[in-house]
RNA sequence: GUCCCCAUCGUCUAGAGGCCUAGGACAUCGCCCUUUCACGGCGACAACAGGGGUUCGAAUCCCCUUGGGGACGCCA
């Protein structure tokens, strides 16, 4: 039997990193074994739907690049289904109608609380089912009264579930739409998925949905339920930590492989192997491998993996991006150099994309501020201006504007007037950037291109003079 | 409250009874490299939640405690 997995998200929100790794690890699951990846929106809460939240899984996981094999199937397109479904249950004696108001339902709810006992439903249309006027019924599933179930969880192992403990549950609702926990079921099979991988909040559903399963005579899947991910002060994830949806993490300037990578080692690992290429995720990650314990989400490392593929990836595959950062910024990406070659100056020195273009601006556009300590300590310096002309004229002799013959020609001026490197870049530094950070001085200068670079120079020693 | 799950350095983890004076990575702190900032190299700091068992031997198995988390809807 081929292995098929699903994420079936509920387009409520945006898809953000803990459905990004179930996401993940669903896919990678299905492409190891030579599987199917099934997406699926679980949209039948129609109050909290929306079209936005579907566009921004289906963003989320374009840019991941975790492409699916079927779907997006909508289960609001199935509600005929699931009524038969249902309807199916009934005659067959395992599910029936309930015309329990609402009030009796949430004062034995309250009760039960108050005596410190299990919320359940009491089983009173169960056997004695009578229509009340002015209520449409739902329908809940006949739960089976003794024994146990017991599921063998692919990451948390044996776990077994009094019948004692579950209800008969609401499969059907008044309104005609199915609850979440009969949808997921009757989809399952239907999609005849072999592997249900999903958050462990859903352990707890896990015993009541295989009892609809048995009902069904359908043939149960394998469960593996994932740890929650927990924000970096060991607290649920909220908006304050990094709830966010995956896009913003494009915004913020990371990679997607970085992220990927990031994912795919909270709650697992390959021995001490810490960098995965997407190949090798896929054929070493093992859903069977995975933690059984949350996990914090730890934006420091993150950071070091951006920063790894920004070193190791290929400059001109990363151009457009940087390109696309830059204009977010105002930044018209052609006003100055080559993309490409600002990652290859600055790769080593940011984390992030969104870093690595605002590092750029002084190559796309003037000087906006000068650091004052630096004018002081660099340009104000004796001999400065001096330094700074002789540069300036070696510039302009240049047969060639290459950061070698630049790094030749400050050499050579250091040589010729028995001074440190210091006393030639760091001045030259300043000239350019109006700071004294910036990347290797050739790098600094050649980015700049010559002519800006000589009226840099220029407008420099007017400020050292003044 | 009831049920379920979880528990190794600050963080992510290795560890499936002896290979553990507990390994790796991120972070932190040193040193080296160096024209700034970085990158890189080398090194340091740093953990088996507590208590009982089982065993010749336990981070590994069992129980309890504690601490976290989750679930108890006509939400998903």
């Amino acid at each position: 039997m081929t292995v098929r997995t699903r994420f079936a998200p509920s387009p409520t929100g945006l898809l953000h990193i803990g459905g990004a790794r179930t996401a993940l690890y669903c896919w990678l699951e299905a492409r190891r074994r030579g599987g199917q990846f099934v997406l699926r929106i679980e949209d039948t809460d129609r109050e909290r739907s929306t079209e936005a939240a579907v566009q921004a899984i289906l963003d989320g996981m374009r840019w991941l690049g975790l492409d699916h094999d079927e779907g997006p199937i909508y289960q609001t397109l199935r509600q005929a289904r699931y009524q038969e479904a249902a309807e199916a249950l009934v005659k067959a004696g395992k599910a029936y109608r309930c015309w329990c108001s609402r009030e009796r339902l949430d004062a034995m709810r309250e009760a039960a609380i108050k005596e410190g006992r299990k919320p359940r439903y009491d089983g009173h249309c169960r056997d004695h089912a009578e229509p009340v006027a002015g209520i449409t019924p739902v329908i809940r599933f006949k739960n089976p009264v003794g024994g146990s179930v017991v599921f063998n969880d692919r990451i948390k192992g044996r776990i077994e579930w009094a019948n004692e403990e579950l209800d008969d549950l609401v499969i059907l609702r008044s309104d005609g739409w199915p609850t979440y926990n009969f949808a997921v079921v009757i989809d399952d099979v239907d999609m005849k998925i072999t592997e249900v991988i999903r958050g462990d909040d859903h352990v707890n559903n896990t015993p009541r949905q295989i009892n609809i399963y048995n009902a069904l005579g359908a043939p149960v899947p394998q469960f593996a339920h994932l740890p929650m991910i927990l924000g970096a002060d060991g607290q649920k994830l909220s908006k304050r930590h990094g709830a966010v949806g995956v896009m913003q993490y494009r915004e913020d300037g990371y990679l997607p492989h970085a992220l990927l990578n990031y994912l795919v080692r909270l709650g697992w690992s390959h021995g001490d192997q810490e960098i995965f290429s997407i190949e090798e995720m896929i054929a070493k990650f093992d859903i069977q491998d995975v933690n059984s314990s949350a996990s914090r989400f730890d934006f420091t490392k993150l950071d070091w993996l951006n920063q790894h593929y920004l070193k190791s990836d290929d400059p001109q595959q990363l151009a457009a991006e940087l390109e696309w950062h830059l204009a977010r910024l105002g930044i018209d990406p052609v006003s100055g150099p080559a993309a490409s070659e600002v990652i290859v100056a600055l790769r080593e020195r940011v984390h992030t994309l969104k870093e690595m273009a605002e590092r750029a601006r002084i190559w796309y556009a003037p000087i906006e501020h000068w650091d004052d300590k630096a004018v002081s300590k660099h340009l104000k310096a004796d001999g400065a201006i001096a330094v700074l002309r002789a540069a300036q004229a070696a510039f302009a002799a240049l047969p060639e504007w290459t950061p070698e013959a630049i790094h030749g020609a400050i050499d050579a001026l250091a040589a010729e007037r028995g001074i440190g490197m210091g006393k030639v870049a760091q001045p030259l530094r300043v000239a350019i950037t109006g700071t004294q950070v910036s990347p290797s001085i050739e790098h600094t200068v050649y980015l700049c291109g010559r002519a800006e670079a000589l009226t840099r120079i220029d407008d420099a020693c007017d400020r050292a003079a003044g």
